[in-house]
DNA sequence: GTGCTGACACAGG
DNA sequence: ACCTGTGCCAGCA
């Protein structure tokens, strides 16, 4: 008879990959940021392209524009958008304006 | 199985 | 600073 099973398909998954992603998102402090790698680091699974994936299907009311590219710049089809919401939660910007300071606005995931 | 795609990351040139 | 190639992981035709 079947016992234990762990990756069971045919149930409903209580806590996918695409939640704990957007738990993550949650989570982050406002003026903060953390790049797709970052959340998959700290999540401790997929990579980077997942999360992208994740964050490209909807994140709902959640602060999406925390989870940005590695090198500090938007995702491709949001900038203004994205920008527009970072600078209005102060968060520490490059010279030119056009992609967040990561040595600066990187957040770690421990909260102070 | 094979190949292409994507809100990525990183090393080179 | 910009462009290109390669590595990466899943999903889908």
């Amino acid at each position: 008879m079947p016992s234990v099973r762990r990756e069971d398909e045919s149930n409903e998954p209580v806590d996918s990959f695409d939640e704990r992603v957007l738990r993550v998102v949650e989570v982050i402090p406002p003026g903060r940021v953390m790049s797709y790698g970052d959340v998959a680091e700290y999540l401790g699974e997929g990579g980077p392209r997942q999360v992208g994936q994740v964050m490209s299907r909807g994140t709902g009311d959640l602060p999406w524009w925390r989870v940005i590219r590695a090198d500090g710049s938007p995702p491709p089809g949001h900038e203004a958008e994205c920008l527009a919401a970072q600078r209005a939660e102060g968060t520490p910007m490059r010279p030119d304006g056009t992609r967040a300071d990561m040595r600066r606005a990187r957040w770690d995931g421990v909260i102070k």
